[in-house]
DNA sequence: GATTCATTAAAACGTTTGTTTGAATCATAC
DNA sequence: GTATGATTCAAACAAACGTTTTAATGAATC
């Protein structure tokens, strides 16, 4: 019999991790407890520590879960993309989408919670928590090193540097894209439209304008 | 005779703004205490109170300390962009750095705090605390219409919601690049140098770049 | 039906939180 | 020198925090 009303769907471990994914997002790791956690999910307070030991190793848990499988598909992408190329150069706009086309389908995806998620993961990125840092960095470690090694050899031409430059410039425009509560919004208002698939193109178009952009003259700006 | 050795230099009340600065920048607001802040400024616990009233008061205040110069510099360099040009279009590009580039000189300003000011500021961008988001909004408000309106003047063939979401992915890549300490940096290793003023034409090329890309071809990205 | 093991329950643990209190201290004006 | 008003101080406040404990409950095995 169910505990609360709506409880029925899952079991206890996914529901704390669907609870805490949200309210991650909506209020950070310090500025949720775990009592919001339990309740939201309608589990006992001791609940978490049961199934996850600390509140730690349940943020570990959360990002685990959905994490993997995202630089999963991206790898799957691009081994696609290097096995059609057949050592012929690929097009650094197939590469791109390969990353953030991927991480902007997962964000469209809104009731499966993959918009959630791509929240919290963009507003991580700002919040350096230290444990998580380190987590993170494991995670991506292969799936950055493979892209940028792609992007490295279809832009032969380009200094390394820069393209690394502009490739964390897209990561940055991608993930404030998705979670970026900014001023914007709160001057304009929402924009016209809140379905994240509406965003997709748009995005993809800016970031490829931004690692096609000439290369900036020596010297700092003045 | 100085409570504590370095004490010397200001009085209680700006100390308090700078410890809370650097601290909220490096751990959050929820993340940072009261007693984390008063005991590195070197005052005693009370002070905080005393001279702010509450925890949310102060991070108010440390924001309106410099958000306002930011502001109004902005809208002096927009001033003088409008008046030099005497009723002719003025390039889009003169326009972005009026906005963007007088942030980053704000940011590139190490020593006199704006460069922790930028960082905090970037990652409260994606911390949605609803006390900090209104107050931003406030503050944000006018600058971002007349810019945006300049913008519209500016590109006066392209639709403005396209102008708005560019400005937004703008509004990303930059605070991400000041604020983000992202996979790219925890895999790749630091940049070749910490230097901000490094950053500056790099980002403004990113920007100009994103900002004069084709636009999307209508449809979702799939 | 009794035993076993995993899970849930309510209650309490010791810390830390933001804030307040009332006395002590300071500089300044008379 | 004394009075005044602003500031600093040590101490304490109730509330909320993450975690632990111990008993109750559930389902499966013999």
């Amino acid at each position: 019999m169910s505990q609360v009303p709506g409880k029925a769907a899952g079991d206890t471990r996914s529901r704390i991790l669907d609870a805490g994914e949200r309210l991650f997002m909506e209020h950070g790791f310090d500025g949720t407890s775990m009592r919001m956690i339990t309740s939201q999910a309608g589990v006992n307070l001791a609940a978490v520590n049961y199934h996850f030991g600390t509140k730690e190793l349940l943020i570990q848990e959360v990002f685990r879960r959905r994490l993997t499988h995202l630089n999963q598909s991206r790898l799957a992408a691009l081994d696609q993309l290097e096995a059609e190329a057949a050592g012929v150069p690929i097009k650094p706009s197939r590469i791109v989408d390969a990353f953030f086309g991927t991480a902007l389908r997962m964000a469209a995806d809104v009731e499966g919670g993959g918009h959630t998620f791509m929240c919290l993961l963009g507003r991580t990125y700002t919040e350096p928590n230290e444990f998580v840092r380190q987590f993170l960095a494991e995670e991506y470690a292969e799936c950055v090193e493979r892209f940028l090694a792609a992007l490295y050899r279809a832009l032969p031409e380009v200094d390394r540097n820069e393209i690394l430059w502009r490739f964390h410039f897209m990561m940055g425009a991608m993930s404030y894209a998705i979670a970026g509560t900014d001023a914007l919004q709160l001057v304009t208002g929402k924009f016209d439209d809140e379905n994240p698939s509406r965003l997709a193109p748009r995005l993809m178009s800016f970031l490829l304008g931004g690692l096609r952009a000439p290369l900036a003259e020596f010297g700092a700006l003045k």
